[in-house]
DNA sequence: TGTACATCAGTGAACGCGCGTTCACTGATGTAC
DNA sequence: TGTACATCAGTGAACGCGCGTTCACTGATGTAC
């Protein structure tokens, strides 16, 4: 991030990157205004040109979170269509994959403690992400004999249970705590068997 | 927590539960060890009495929610005992139970980042309770022809993250997110249309 | 093409704060005689 | 039962630190004439 002069010319953005490096780093409590403004090269009240304070740089990190999110998952979707199975199965392993690839993001989003009520874009775009994987779900229960089908919400929290747990105990270098198997090999399996468990996929299958 | 003289009789004890009341409140990155010593009643340096440093307390609230939750984890499995469904069933109903009665105890273990290679009770405490769980899934997977048996420690992670992802996601006042499910009926319901997709319960009960 | 000027992004010093940790100390407790 | 003394749990003052935030300022940029 080298400046051009006194202006910077995308400080903004630039604290936004800086941001999510530090996230990464060391967890989003570990992050900090003041290192996240030395990383852009720019004193720490320059940031409060661009952003309210520290919460609303976390809170941007989060909101550019949710976008990427969501075009992951509704990308996911239509690949998966017109199969309803295979939408649905794509959308888990977007979730995974946007955490492997996007982990400041994500735990902006979902570690950070933020309050989706202070933002309305930061509430809109966790919708987006949510209706996305309701769509797919639906999309499953529909083809469900009408009297023995579980709501389309119900599964979506599962799929999302178990992709965020996969996430955070398996996924990072977590606590001591070695992965068994790979997160990806995990979710698979695990979404799998869910799946068969819905009478979904054949029995022996 | 009132001091009855000078010497305050059970200062340690006191300090653990004070850690876990304000962790409770504040999360794990909130809690300071100048305010556990002062809701204990006591000057920051008496803590260096009893623990070396902030981070050794926060260890030693996380290792005495391993005894609790290995405590908890095996008399459930006792309970499920002859049936390795129902113990399975049981250790899973157990997580979730330790994680909405002991709160403090779940984020010092879980979300505080400690690692477990720093103090060896803690990494045998976590160990225990993996144990168990790896137990009930074992014998459930006795009960799968053994061509087609996946691994325990499979079941059991998949079991261990929809649990840990209940958690998080839908048992916590989470951000924004309204859980759509009581926690409970989630992980109940997503952990027998587990099961039923491993072909261990029948298909259409 | 050159000059005056408004705009506003970023500066740098300062603030008050609470943190974890240290240190020499003090005073309550319990034991030896 | 009473006294001297060792032990050691807790005190209180101090430290250096980095934090988020504020403020009057400065200097680069771009526009109007």
């Amino acid at each position: 991030m080298p400046r051009r002069g006194y202006h910077h010319g995308n400080l903004r953005q630039a604290l936004v990157e800086a941001a999510i490096r530090l996230i990464e780093e060391k967890g989003p409590q570990g992050f900090t205004l003041s290192e996240a403004a030395k990383d852009a090269g720019v004193t720490p009240a320059a940031v409060y040109r661009h952003f309210e304070g520290r919460e609303d740089l976390l809170a941007e990190v989060a909101k550019q979170g949710y976008a990427i999110f969501g075009d992951l998952m509704e990308h996911a979707y239509e690949q998966g269509q017109p199969s309803a199975i295979a939408s649905f199965e794509a959308t888990g392993r977007a979730y995974l994959a946007f955490a492997r690839k996007f982990p400041g993001h994500y735990q902006a989003m979902f570690e950070a403690g933020l309050s989706l009520a202070r933002d309305p874009d930061l509430a809109r775009g966790a919708a987006r992400a949510q209706a996305v994987l309701e769509k797919a779900a639906s999309g499953l229960a529909d083809r469900l004999p009408p009297d023995r089908r579980p709501p389309a919400a119900m599964f979506s929290a599962h799929v999302w249970a178990m992709s965020h747990g996969v996430v955070e105990l398996f996924a990072r270098g977590s606590p001591g705590t070695r992965a068994p198997f790979p997160p990806e090999e995990l979710l698979e399996t695990g979404i799998g068997i869910y799946l068969r468990g819905l009478g979904l996929i054949a029995p022996d299958e």
